[in-house]
DNA sequence: CTTGAAAAGAACTGCCT
DNA sequence: AGGCAGTTCTTTTCAAG
């Protein structure tokens, strides 16, 4: 269960971390290793299902979402079908990118995107405010953000 | 500054929000067009900015990781300067992997990981509450989370 | 828009130290 | 573990219809 990794691995991981697109190649000229070396590396960290996949950074404010909100949202009625009932609803909005199951204040951190603030209220009133079980709700506009690699080992 | 993607181009985003490693050749093969020519709206979507970049998915739990927590942080004093420095000193915390500026009861949101709840404690204790400006803190706990392609349009 | 082809590069494999 | 050499596959670009 615990794979251990070196220094190389996590320089792997964190030049990965910021351009998925980089080769084997390129990954081994950066450290000093070989292709091949770089390859089984990286291969490696897949099957070790620290890897899981890549995604596309999608910029959303070229697409003209220009406003994201979080939103902390806490249930009026915490039972165990209306957890469920939550979040098949929740996940059905399509401005919801991010649904997060969470434990403390709220019962759920939702990250959604709309195209500005009129739209984001629109969204609010008619999709969140409407969804089964929602009791009090928390915003927070997004104004910046700025991602890091995070720890790695 | 307004680029209007037809239905297809946002099918091919979506799928590329989904697997970032599909072949120009696989997006068109899907999506019944010719191979030149899915490869020739996805070089359109990149040189546009809609696309900015890839990232690999790490799996923090693989790597002993297995605790998330996002902190919603309120400052006590509000000045410029202090906004800068405490951009500046949460940077520097490792397990720190989203810093958020946002608008409302709090001022800053952060994603935070670490091995397990001691660990978070200690983080918190340590380094979060010594922030410089730190007030109000509020803290939720991961326990799932999903994300979704969003709206694309 | 398509097909076909060619050039470049990346992925993967054995074998060796 | 790492390196070298080689093969295979995909991407990327171009020519031409």
């Amino acid at each position: 269960m615990t794979l251990d990794l070196d220094d190389l691995d996590r320089a792997l991981l964190r030049d990965l971390a910021r351009d998925g697109t980089l080769s084997a190649g390129e990954l081994g000229r950066r450290h000093g290793v070989s292709q091949p070396s770089a390859w089984r590396r990286v291969r490696r960290l897949e099957t070790a299902g620290v890897l899981k996949g890549q995604r596309v950074v999608v910029n959303r404010t070229a697409l003209g979402f220009g406003v994201t909100v979080f939103l902390g949202i806490k249930l009026a009625t915490k039972g165990r079908v209306s957890l469920e009932d939550f979040e098949r609803a929740v996940t059905a909005i399509p401005e919801v990118q991010v649904v997060q199951h969470v434990l403390g204040l709220f019962d759920y951190r939702l990250r959604v995107v709309a195209r500005d603030i009129a739209d984001f209220e629109r969204v609010l009133r008619r999709r969140i405010m409407t969804l089964p079980g929602v009791g009090q709700v928390e915003a927070n506009v997004l104004l910046s953000e700025e991602t890091r690699p995070g720890p790695l080992g």
